[in-house]
DNA sequence: GCGCATAGCGTGAGCGCTAACATACCCGCT
DNA sequence: AGCGGGTATGTTAGCGCTCACGCTATGCGC
């Protein structure tokens, strides 16, 4: 930096006001700096800025899987909305789905100075340990239920679930059965919810629901099960992947879709619409979801606003062609 | 560092010894400084550690959409690696798919002050501008070809190619046809390559080969038009999103799969094994290519070895239902 | 003419750490 | 006893930057 002010005959803090756009450097000073800056090739080191002014612009995010398509989404959503806000992300991911783990990725997190956290872990686990996370470093979460310490950005499940079931519900049938995300999963339990108090208003006793891992695999063991059953006429699957093994069971077992048997997702994966059928589907905006996670933060960063709420987003019903009308009862 | 020394009646020195694991510091000091360090809850800054040493111990990866399947699995392959060797990851997605977006995302990178870039960015553009990329921090790129500046790992394109094909010709169809990924990808142009080269060492014309963009609705879109030939019988797609669609047009158009017409995609994603029929494809080892990025991205700076080649990951044929003997002909 | 503000720049200290050297001490050898 | 050579520790000087000042020149009002 001193190599530069030198040739621009400046001090270096003269050199370090041009390139934080001080105002009060006179134009002909700056444009020599500039000059001297690209001649020398110089690039700043944000290491040392990081150290004096104790400000990484860096961000953290901690997550889980994120080949999954939510989470990969949610930080690419993130990712781009950093970049523009001048910010670096950097990823932590958490080897296992415990506390421990998602305690040592924060700790690794504040290590490296990142200036705030960003958790996608939509884990029961997770959003309690959120309770009692450091308080001298914001924190966002994706998901985890709206509690007092720490701001949620999430995307409304129960409500996603109550539209699903709803659907169905609409379209005549008598029942509809659920296959659930495995246990421990926040997004899991509230799309169980939602499903069963849909059910419930509307006087009808839940069948007991089955709990698959999010695989397309999981799913395609517990549709067949639930195709051997002929009195299934509507499944409300808690993501598209295990849905998409759900329309494979049903084919295997020659109950047609939707003719003998609805079937409804959850995200609306890119691929929903090209399956066979095209899959009807609950969308959540997983790309805005990460925007929001981070204007939360930057608000939180650069006004200091501690106190700000979490926001949540409505999710979408779109109808596609593997949900129809309730077969007549073969009574 | 120094309130940590001081209270364990030690210098800032000797902390610092502790923490970087020096051998000359005997048990019982070293036992007092944990101890101080502990109580104090002491957190080193590596932003200062990065301004004494030059190193940062963050690796950075440039990449372009992170919510296709692949580049998804391949960053996380990175990231699971580069944390068991106690390297942080800090991605830099590039905003458009062309030199100077890739030239920046790099610029960013260095500015940082990563150790070493990754780039998940199977563009042509990108292997081209990698030629003239700073040779003053170890590059290592996923997928670009061999080229003498920067060691490339892959997984060997040509190679799955010929398998599909090979497939296909085994089962007896007489010709190939071809749904090709988006021009600009090296990979589309490797598979092409494969699969044309392929069908000339057997004495056969290949047809022209279809362009999609590797999403389902492209590979739906292509898939009508070939449906509608009942000269074909085997299709070999770029990827498997574009042959679930494919999958869904020869559906609609009565094409019974395999019966009538093969379908053989690429990559293997997860939920390839539960299409409808379950899809033949050739998995790529996403994670292991992370893996081995990271590893060759170590050894060059650990190693200090510039001379390091790059490796081919072998793709493997998955056979399923999709594909099957070619229809006799309606001579 | 003076005081006073402000623009435009320089100086010095220090962020928290490590590298290199300096020092103190203990051991075994001649 | 004296000396070399290791081991355990302290001291000092930066790494490249920003922050809090301080200084000078200029402009303006009275």
């Amino acid at each position: 930096m001193s190599d530069v002010g030198r040739l621009a005959g400046v001090s270096h803090q003269t050199v370090s006001r041009v390139i934080n756009g001080n105002q009060h450097v006179r134009p002909e000073t700056r444009r020599r700096v500039l000059a001297a800056m690209n001649e020398l090739g110089y690039r700043p080191n944000l290491a040392a800025r990081a150290l004096a002014t104790g400000r990484s612009n860096m961000l953290g995010v901690v997550s889980f899987d994120t080949t999954l398509y939510g989470p990969a989404s949610m930080l690419f959503g993130i990712e781009r909305a950093a970049h523009e806000a001048g910010y670096f992300i950097i990823v932590a991911s958490m080897t296992a789905l415990d506390r421990p783990s998602l305690a040592s990725a924060v700790e690794r997190l504040r290590v490296q100075g990142v200036d705030g956290i960003l958790v996608i872990a939509p884990l029961d686990v997770a959003a309690e340990a959120l309770r009692y996370a450091p308080d001298d470093i914001p924190l966002v979460a994706m998901t985890g239920g709206p509690h007092e310490e720490v701001p949620v950005v999430e995307v409304d499940q129960i409500s996603g679930a109550v539209q699903a079931t709803g659907h169905l519900l609409d379209l005549g049938h008598a029942n509809v059965w659920h296959i659930a995300g495995p246990p421990g999963f926040i997004e899991a339990t509230r799309r169980r919810q939602g499903w069963r108090q849909t059910l419930e208003s509307a006087g009808i006793e839940p069948p007991a629901p089955l709990t698959g891992d999010w695989s397309s695999r999981s799913g395609y063991e517990l549709g067949s099960s639930l195709a051997t059953d002929t009195g299934v006429t509507a499944v409300f699957v808690a993501n598209d992947q295990m849905a998409l093994g759900v329309l494979r069971a049903m084919h295997e077992h020659r109950r047609r879709i939707p003719a003998d048997v609805s079937v409804i997702g959850f995200d609306d994966i890119p691929e929903a619409a090209y399956l066979l059928p095209p899959l009807t589907t609950i969308r959540q905006d997983f790309l805005e979801l990460g925007n929001r996670a981070l204007r939360l933060m930057l608000q939180t960063i650069e006004a200091g606003d501690g106190q700000l709420r979490g926001s949540s987003v409505e999710p979408e019903l779109i109808v596609r062609a593997s949900t129809g009308a309730a077969p007549r009862r073969p009574s």
